[in-house]
DNA sequence: CAGCAGTAGTTAAATTTTGAACAAGTGCTA
DNA sequence: TAGCACTTGTTCAAAATTTAACTACTGCTG
């Protein structure tokens, strides 16, 4: 009983993963009802919308979407093949490439978003209180801070 | 703006779909290194575990997992070669068939189960204190029930 | 009880994801 | 500055997942 979870972090853990589960399956499907984007795509917009010059290299892309490289490089693959993004060598780092947002892939955001957002309000926001946004926020900011340490501090030492 | 999320619950989504996709990440890899299971197996097993007589019919299974029919199908014919789970046509409905938890899929189980909740505990719970371990089950309570309402109630009225 | 709409689950093809190798380039160090 | 270990990103093959048929059966309805 060493290694146990006591009822209620039982009870935690599993509300949150069977919640987290439909709620992603649900916003999925949201999303391609009123756009031709996945999640996945989506987030890509996102992120090349907010950086500066629409751009980023493939790898820290892949950080931030939590993606592996050749998920990354097939994802932005085909987003470029629909037209959302272009790909440009990196002028510093001759290795890497910059994913870099266009103007057909700016539109299908900005038409996406409203739904989405209105998505995200329906299921999830716009049933909680402010106290539990806190909540959320102030568990799930701690744990991807301690998730992003882990990861690298890893990758640094190579144990194992 | 009408569409919108304010600054404070777009901060809680991204903090939460940031930090749920980088401990899925951890727990899946943590997993692996000290079991021959996937997540996706060992939440299989725990359910047929917990079932009585150990058994599941297939839709069960898929509801529960939350994995469309064809998945599930893959997943338990995987498991099945691997010899954790069997499968048994279903006395009462012959169109159905149950996944039933063999010795070796418990055995499997039992030595996984230390592990993996461990890891749950270090990645997650042991950083929560009781309020916000409150806080998550009341939240994704409340998301699960409306989620799993809101699917059965689609599917009944087949609109779309 | 015949017909038929709906349910349970599988199968097959196409797409996506993973994982291991790889090519190319960087930058330290000796 | 030549050599080498590491980084960046891609490619290829294998595994997983989705989507759309499809088979078999159930259970209502006339």
């Amino acid at each position: 009983m060493t290694e146990s979870l006591d009822r209620t972090r039982e009870a935690a853990w599993r509300a949150y993963i069977e919640a987290s589960q439909r709620l992603y399956t649900q916003l999925e499907e949201d999303l391609r009802a009123d756009s031709e984007l996945t999640f996945a795509d989506y987030h890509v917009l996102v992120l090349l919308s907010e950086a500066p010059g629409q751009r980023l290299r493939m790898g820290e892309l892949a950080n931030r979407l939590i993606f592996s490289p050749s998920r990354l490089t097939y994802q932005v693959s085909s987003m470029q093949r629909r037209g959302l993004v272009s790909k440009e060598p990196c002028p510093d780092d001759r290795r890497g490439s910059e994913a870099v947002l266009t103007a057909a892939g700016l539109l299908a955001l900005s038409e996406a978003a409203p739904h989405h957002l209105a998505s995200v309000r329906a299921h999830l926001m716009d049933d909680l209180d402010d106290a539990e946004v806190a909540c959320l926020t102030r568990v799930f900011d701690r744990l991807g801070r301690r998730l992003r340490a882990a990861r690298t501090a890893s990758s640094t030492h190579a144990t194992r």
